[in-house]
DNA sequence: AATACGTGGGC
DNA sequence: TGCCCAAGTAT
């Protein structure tokens, strides 16, 4: 059995050798680069990684200018990236290895894992691919590549399921070799042992494979149960006075914490979305707002949501346009190129891209 | 332990 | 098109 399990190791780096991918963040293994390019990889596809990867490093080349860095500017960065607790996360746990490292990258599994962001997966990689100490890492990846090679029978986020994936991933390492092996194992997932379209001819641990063996691949990973979605109708109201746009700070918590936004929320049973607009603008701003003008619905999704955001024009009905806030940090009326500049969740983006190519608004957007 | 936390690509 | 999925972490 030993014999087996170096065999797959073995092979499972030689095939890595050939088919090692060029990407922006393999070009060296400074663990400051690792840890960027593994924090943006969490729950995140890796072809679309690679543009904010290299805009970051331009910006904040290492560990003392994104401590220094402004939250604003850092979310602007991230914006497009999602779950941006991982951007105000990066920039705590670089504050951290300021004051408490003396700026020197930690090590060690025990610092990492106090760093906020980093978990049982990243601190694995950074010690891995940074270090090249044998610590295992346990992805989406790995998880579907020993599903099939073991034929898991359970959901892989299972406990026990679990355990022995950690287990195994720790066990297969060659010595002095983490570092190829582990982002083996990964590329073979990327690559070749995909979720709906496995490529078994072209593996090479296709002898290895007990699924493959059963001709069930496909049916490992046991899926997890069902994700329930949940749809949303959401309006909001973009508020232009005097060629000014109002747009608000969300709160330092919970969804889209520290991005800009029009106001706005869900759509009350009974109610019509310019109705919700005016309340949503009541409650949030207390501003009085009217002469609603229909933009658009556009269409997005957020963790289990699916959202039908109905977009509307307004103005102020009353002089005042100092805001009461009561869901946000601060507030500022802005140009409307300043809006670019602004970090904005996907919705509103998206919103802002329709108008902007759509010259219909443009008279609206100058009216005093 | 279960849930919150985003987004866009693929089919 | 609606649903699945992705180099997970924090609470």
């Amino acid at each position: 059995m030993p014999q087996v399990m170096s065999t797959l190791s073995q092979r499972l780096l030689d095939w890595f050798a050939i088919h090692k991918k060029p990407l922006p963040w393999r070009e060296n293994n400074e663990p400051y680069r690792i840890w960027i390019s593994e924090v943006m990889l969490q729950q995140t596809q890796r072809d679309r990684v690679g543009t904010y990867f290299r805009r970051f490093l331009e910006r904040f080349p290492d560990v003392a200018s994104l401590a220094a860095s402004r939250e604003d500017d850092l979310l602007k960065l991230w914006e497009g990236l999602g779950y941006y607790s991982r951007a105000r996360n990066l920039r705590k746990a670089a504050a951290i290895i300021i004051d408490e490292h003396g700026g020197s990258f930690p090590d060690s599994p025990e610092a990492l894992l106090a760093l906020p962001g980093i978990g049982r997966y990243t601190a694995g990689a950074i010690l891995s691919i940074a270090y090249n100490k044998p610590e295992p890492i346990v992805d989406a990846n790995v998880e579907r590549v020993f599903a099939r090679v073991f034929d898991l029978d359970l959901p892989v986020k299972d406990k026990t399921t679990s355990a022995f994936l950690w287990t195994k991933a720790r066990e297969l390492i060659p010595k002095d070799r983490a570092r190829e092996f582990n982002q083996a194992v990964m590329e073979l997932g990327s690559l070749v042992c995909l979720s709906r379209k496995p490529r078994c001819s072209a593996c090479p641990i296709q002898p290895h494979c007990e699924a493959y063996r059963l001709d069930i691949v496909l049916e490992r990973p046991v899926p997890a149960k069902a994700k329930e979605y949940i749809p949303l109708e959401v309006a909001t109201g973009l508020l232009v006075h005097q060629g000014l746009i109002f747009v608000q700070k969300r709160p330092t918590e919970g969804v889209w914490a520290g991005l800009w936004e029009f106001p706005g929320g869900s759509i009350e049973a009974g109610e019509t979305p310019e109705q919700a607009v005016v309340r949503e603008y009541q409650e949030e701003t207390e501003f009085d707002v009217g002469d609603l003008e229909k933009i658009a619905v556009v269409r997005h999704g957020y963790t289990k949501y699916r959202v039908a955001l109905h977009c509307y024009f307004c103005a102020l009905t009353n002089g005042r346009r100092e805001p009461v806030l009561h869901a946000a940090q601060e507030s500022r009326w802005v140009r409307p190129e300043e809006l670019a500049n602004l970090a904005m969740p996907a919705g509103h983006r998206k919103l802002l891209d329709l108008l902007v190519r759509d010259l219909r608004f443009a008279e609206r957007l100058r009216r005093p």
